[in-house]
DNA sequence: ATAATTAGTGAGTGAAAGCTCACTATATAG
DNA sequence: CTATATAGTGAGCTTTCACTCACTAATTAT
């Protein structure tokens, strides 16, 4: 008797069993056949779900993009904090993103993905400027209240905010992941945000 | 009649090709008859001068290696900068280095290079850390000649200078190059040292 | 209960890519 | 000038991988 499940949560399984797979081996040694495999499938079993591999992918980055703007989403939500709080909890929110999803940061420099499809760089590098955006606008909102120094660039501020998550990323895919990017981030963001102070 | 040259030679232009197509058509994609072809060789003959494909990506590597080390001298060679010159001359050294090399970024993630090959990965790895190393003493030098705040701690400021460049070269490479990433790095470098400075 | 739809399989195809090997052309040494 | 070493080639091997297709088993609708 072979086990049959609905569309929908086949499409969910292999996602999730994407993103592991790329994690554990990388990104682009993520075979239909593995990935088959590791949700209990044969290899053409795939195929009756996603027509190409590159769908996968796709379904992948989308899974990552809904799972960032859910986090924003809750973080905007609470509408008392001030605004470097806020600030602090994009930040370290995006890191703990990281370490959720640790095959994030190879998944942005895959040849699968970024090389080969188009489409799919379009889809991070939107959530990257969605991210800078919002990173921006609490610089400002910080500055508006005299929390940071008014004569500092917001968007370059920001800029820097990002340079340290994807640094910290870089740092941790070198090291193997030795050490908790979130506490690391935590404390390099304070460092970073001393900077930003009034004086 | 075929051209023929030394072993020497092949070597060396087989290894800037490699760059240079990696650059072009991303490190994954640098097949072993691309690569021939550029050198003007058929594939078997890339096999005379390196026995494995790796070996090109190790010679790539060690190259890149050399690139920077020299560059690092000779920044250490100007005995007379001042410790924030220096530190400046040093990242902006490294912005340079990638936008000469621009395949840098992409390779450091590449399938080939970081999951694939064990070494390739110490290799980058310990280049980062004499990076690291030597950021950090010009953050120390500057404090104690009192230009930087001395109550910070210069490990978490080489990190954050650090990730300066790999947050860049991170844009950079998503953005698909569109912007001087020297220029766009020493406007980002001199807020980031504003906020070291003393008050 | 039967028909229609959908999930899954076994076997196989074709293309790509790393690598081998026997052989040839060119250079260098004695 | 001959012998030896070395650079280069053509043909082919093997493995891996995405993808196809005819067919079967399970589910859902009528």
């Amino acid at each position: 008797m072979r086990i049959r499940k609905s569309a929908d949560e086949r499409k969910a399984e292999v996602v999730t069993a994407a993103l592991k797979l790329a994690d554990q081996i990388g990104p682009d040694r993520v075979t239909t056949d593995t990935l088959a495999g590791a949700v209990g499938l044969t290899q053409p079993g795939l195929f009756r779900h996603f027509p190409k591999k590159q769908d996968i992918w796709e379904s992948v980055a989308g899974h990552i993009g809904q799972q960032m703007q859910k986090r924003w989403a809750a973080i905007e939500r609470r509408r008392d904090d001030a605004p470097e709080e806020t600030l602090r909890r994009l930040i370290v929110g995006q890191l703990r993103l990281i370490q959720t999803f640790p095959a994030i940061p190879s998944l942005l420099f895959s040849r699968e993905l970024m090389v080969e499809n188009v489409r799919l760089r379009k889809i991070f590098g939107k959530l990257l400027e969605q991210f800078h955006r919002r990173v921006t606008q609490c610089v400002i909102d910080a500055q508006q209240t005299g929390h940071f120094r008014a004569d500092l660039v917001p968007d370059d501020m920001a800029y820097l905010l990002i340079a340290l998550v994807q640094g910290l990323a870089v740092r941790w895919s070198v090291n193997e992941r030795r050490f908790n990017i979130v506490k690391e981030g935590e404390r390099l963001l304070a460092l970073q945000l001393q900077g930003f102070h009034q004086p």
